[in-house]
DNA sequence: AAACAAATTTAAGTATACTTAAAATAAAAA
DNA sequence: TTTTTATTTTAAGTATACTTAAATTTGTTT
């Protein structure tokens, strides 16, 4: 078994990938994970010599098949729990996060499949995001874009809050940014690239960073 | 924040201090945790810097009031997730031991308390523990004895199963030896230390170990 | 294309949590 | 009481996961 450091590498590459869709190296990593970038260029080798990783100097990393098969072992684990936390025992937003994030390493497959079943198998975690399913096949192309890429005075609904501090959930709420909530999208600001748009028959200007954590869809869920 | 090294040999030692009540050196915390006594040595002079336990060469090991007080607090995450994990999820008894035994040391006592909540703040676990409070109190003595200190011709009722493995809970469960199930003692075999008793108008020879993982009491819970 | 800046890698060193092997001490037996 | 046995401790060494500091490579600018 891998330890805690090893997954949190492999999931922090996977999330770079293809969420991000990056060029990973290890100074990105590092910085992720609050970590030197010499700890990361090490852990990358190491990775490499276990096959989890590709890893050739200066180049940027890439998961082998066994290597996206374990980040995508730990994404599943990760999100069961989240919406475990949200829906049963009643966490919110915020908070699921930073619990799941340390629940993650210490479970075992038998405990993810029972809280799975528990939960009716759901596909979507409560920020919206897919479930990789048990033989880590997962759908990360739902047809939704980040709201900072919608068009001007087309409608759509949000499909993903992907945050995960207080902050941003608080002003989701008080703006009734939730998930499948239908807004208009009136403007983009290219100077300093903020976005205007309407929800609830208010309008609201958003700045970039939360425009990128919003992702929305054209045809409700 | 302790290591799950650490926090593994407080539990211990507060095991065998408050359960078994034993004398306990670092060679017998050693072999719980299958590790050499000289690692267990190393971590007991780490620990008795942190003020965590008392440490004299060769003299038996002791919690102090702060190691204690960490101890209470593991093992209420321990049977909180034991009970959560059969009475919400459906485990075994078997399988409890081994997923709490991980869940344990990534519990935030934030979570610890969302989950008693959710339960209805137990105060014992699955096997008839006592489940530590938030503030680290616990009542250790419940007035249950072992069934292998229960006397001849007298009745009880079963209180504690402490075991952890399969093997005993397919038994006992084949047997009704279950919690509160009623049974008479009817002889104490000197020479193999076996005890003869009357469940369900059965009779069952048990041996030693078996008999000291049940706990009776006199009067029903 | 040379020079500078930024990032990556290597090298050396630290803390944790172990290991094995030898030395010291305590407990038990003769 | 001495000897033997068992246990504990110390000493030295390993793997993991980091750190800082220096060397190397890459990317960018002029």
């Amino acid at each position: 078994m891998e330890s805690i450091a090893s997954e949190n590498f492999i999931k922090t590459l996977y999330h770079f990938h293809h969420v991000q869709g990056k060029d990973t190296k290890p100074g990105s990593i590092a910085r992720e994970l609050g970590i030197t970038s010499s700890a990361a260029t090490d852990m990358a080798r190491k990775l490499s010599l276990k096959k989890l990783i590709q890893y050739e100097k200066y180049k940027a990393l890439k998961l082998t098949p066994s290597g996206e098969k374990m980040a995508l072992n730990i994404l599943r684990k990760h999100r069961l729990w989240e919406t475990f936390l949200h829906q049963v025992l009643g966490l919110s937003m915020h908070e699921i996060h930073r619990e799941a994030e340390l629940l993650e390493h210490q479970t075992s497959d038998f405990l993810a499949e029972k809280i799975s079943l528990y939960l009716g198998n759901p596909e979507k975690d409560p920020h919206g995001d897919p479930i990789p399913n048990a033989k880590g096949w997962v759908n990360n192309d739902d047809g939704s874009i980040p709201l900072a890429m919608a068009h001007v005075n087309h409608h759509y609904f949000i499909s993903r809050l992907s945050g995960s501090d207080k902050e941003f959930f608080d002003f989701c709420h008080s703006s009734h940014l939730i998930i499948g909530s239908l807004i208009r999208v009136n403007k983009h600001y290219t100077i300093n690239q903020m976005i205007e748009i309407e929800v609830n028959n208010t309008r609201l200007i958003l700045n970039k960073v939360f425009a990128q954590m919003i992702h929305v869809k054209r045809e409700k869920e």
